[in-house]
RNA sequence: GCUCUCAUCGUCCAACGGCCAGGACACCAGAUUGUCGAUCUGGGAAUGCGGGUUCGAUCCCCGCUGAGGGCGCCA
């Protein structure tokens, strides 16, 4: 139907006939001559009607052309001139002299502008999601996610991985993340769960003898949506025999560093950074700093007591801690109702308020540090707090006096409130990669008063740590591994237990019976016992790696037909209730009435 | 489960509790031979739903629905 698409022709081209299809992009009618510039995903072409050349008819036609419309234009590819050109335009130097007009369909006038500088609201796009995706950012950025997969695939396929795919429909497991069900038709009363990662399976393959499997999986979870949380999303998940931790972290970098440069033509720097959980937790409040911008948080547990401020002594007192940042420089930038805004934020997050001194010109004038906690302050505290916090003419300080987690929650939000909004120190395109690891075996749960696996409990501790399974367990630190990219988690991992004594262990210290064991797991371990190689692995979440290369706002806009944030598709309106007869044949009775 | 923000023409925004609810783009009609986010003239087009306060509500209050951000959750 066509011979070039609309991003094609080149002054090379002038003089040759040529056909074109695509969507009406713009009409612009000056009487005696009509400008069409024709669209398809391939870029603009003008097409001009002269009745001079297409006649009295095809003008006429041509006359009644409206956006959207899908039309075939045969003609004859001219030079614009130096004149006429168009240097906004890959196909600027030309036009295309319409013979003539063929319209393949007609549309209705879309519910928004199909164009690069429409403003519109999500809700509206995704309820036209076809015309949304028509557009030129959303092209790019599915363009962008295709040319990953095809480098992901040629990456490992190099180094020697076999994609094996697993299954979508499998078996309920307990703890983690909810689980879709599904309804047996066969199996009266009974559900497959929706695989929320193919984590068990790879193992398997392990043990099956696959070495290195690879798989770029569908995933779903039954959890609260967020910005860059989907209940369908895709991971890049792999796995490994036959290695340690330095193996599957010089993969994954790999990977990285191939994605980088194939997509986006950066060079990314060998080796990441990396640093370990607690450093991470300590320095900047969060298991996936920002590190971007410095701000890192100061203990100043030791201090407070001398403080002369009984806020952060009782915090002390509680057995919590006291840390501060220093926002260098930032006092013209945080107006007082700035930081008004802030301590609501903070309060938002569980703090009872935000400390904070803006230092002004001198910072060894007791009346150039003002702020709710400046005055409580004794002087020669002030003055060990000068030093501790590098304070500096126009810094602005704030703290946080609470649980060890509590603090954590507060200061590394603020931190990443002040550094990527309200001082913008992040762009977009700063690649700060960072390799977060060595995190505790176990996490200490306030409501279930014991300890929870921090990762899943098949997660490897080091050995000279398993000494403290049964004394110590919160002591216990593991061969984890997170990748982190401007503060966001992209990928993560483990080594794996392949032994049954260290698993026995590891079970006991969460209270895991060998009963209960064998019943939630007895699959897996069942076929640990077979002869399970060293193992471990990690997934990446494409949907977030594609949203940061294209410095998307949301996973949704990398995603072709995403959900809402409760959940549902607003170009299908799904979920929807189903029959009565659909129901009896899954032998399912809702308690809920339907309309 | 909790919490915060938002909801006005097709779209994106505006409107001290009071005047015909205003503008831009889009759309429709007309004009126009070199435009390209064309231009000019004219036109049609809206306060999510249910209560309340008030002489009077787009505006204030309550509830609902929907969208978005966050906490919990996401081993």
């Amino acid at each position: 139907m066509r011979t070039h698409t609309c991003g094609q022709l080149r002054a090379t081209d002038v003089g040759s006939s040529t056909t074109l299809c695509g969507w009406v992009q713009n009409n612009r009618d000056h009487g005696g001559v009509i400008f069409i510039d024709l669209r398809d995903r391939h870029g603009l072409t003008q097409v001009v009607f002269d009745k001079d050349i297409c006649g009295e008819e095809g003008k006429a036609l041509a006359d009644k052309l409206r956006g959207e419309w899908v039309v075939q234009v045969t003609g004859e590819v001219r030079s614009r001139g130096e004149k006429n050109a168009n240097k906004n335009l890959a196909t600027g130097a030309i036009e295309v002299f319409a013979k003539t007009l063929t319209v393949l369909n007609q549309a209705q006038t879309p519910p928004f502008e199909i164009d690069e500088h429409a403003k519109v609201g999500e809700e509206v796009r995704l309820k036209s999601r076809f015309l949304d995706l028509r557009r030129p950012a959303m092209q790019k950025r599915l363009i962008a996610r295709h040319k990953a997969m095809q480098s992901a695939r040629r990456f490992f396929d190099a180094n020697g991985f076999v994609e094996v795919e697993t299954p979508a429909l499998c078996k309920y497991t307990p703890g983690g993340a909810r689980n879709f069900l599904v309804p047996s038709r066969l199996h009266q009363g009974q559900f497959y769960a929706l695989a929320e990662s193919p984590q068990l399976f790879k193992q398997l393959l392990m043990v099956a003898g696959y070495d290195r499997y690879v798989q770029i999986a569908k995933c779903f979870r039954d959890e609260d949506l967020r910005n860059d949380r989907q209940p369908e999303f895709t991971q890049i998940d792999l796995e490994m025999s036959f290695i340690d931790m330095e193996d599957i972290m010089g993969i994954g970098e790999g990977m990285a560093r191939t994605l980088w440069k194939e997509v986006l033509g950066v060079d990314l720097p060998a080796p990441f950074r990396r640093m370990t959980w607690t450093e991470a937790m300590n320095s900047y409040g969060s298991d996936k700093p920002d590190l971007r911008f410095g701000m890192p948080i100061i203990d100043l547990t030791d201090w407070a007591p001398t403080s002369g401020f009984s806020v952060f002594q009782k915090a002390v007192e509680a057995k919590g801690v006291v840390r501060a940042l220093n926002a260098k420089k930032a006092n013209e930038l945080l107006s007082r109702r700035t930081l008004d805004t802030l301590t609501e934020f903070a309060k938002g997050l569980g703090a009872k308020g935000l400390a904070w001194i803006k230092i002004g010109a001198d910072p060894s004038k007791a009346e150039d540090w003002q702020g709710p906690a400046a005055k409580n302050i004794t002087p020669e505290a002030r003055a060990e707090l000068a030093r501790r916090l590098d304070v500096g003419p126009g810094d602005v300080l704030f703290f946080g006096a609470d649980s060890f987690k509590g603090v954590c929650t507060v200061l590394g939000a603020v931190r990443v409130e002040l550094g990527r909004n309200l001082l913008k120190l992040a762009k977009w395109d700063d690649w700060q990669f960072l390799w977060v690891h060595s995190a505790p075996l176990y996490e200490w749960s306030e409501e279930s008063h014991s300890f929870v696996a921090n990762h899943h409990p098949f997660t490897c501790p080091y050995p000279e740590h398993v000494q403290f399974l049964a004394s110590d367990p919160g002591k216990v630190l593991s061969k984890s591994y997170d990748m982190v990219l401007n503060g966001n988690e992209i990928g993560g991992g483990s080594i794996r237990i392949h032994d049954a004594a260290t698993q026995g262990a590891v079970f006991r210290a969460l209270g895991i019976s060998e009963e209960e064991a064998q019943k939630k797991f007895g699959f897996l371990l069942h076929a640990l016992s077979f002869g399970a190689p060293p193992h471990g692995g990690m997934a990446f979440g494409l949907d977030r790696l594609i949203m940061l290369m294209t410095d998307a706002e949301s996973i949704r806009d990398v995603i072709a037909y995403p959900k809402t944030q409760r959940g549902r598709d607003e170009m299908l309106d799904c979920p929807t209730p189903v029959s009565d007869r659909q129901l009896k044949d899954l032998h399912i009775v809702t308690t809920v009435q339907q309309a």
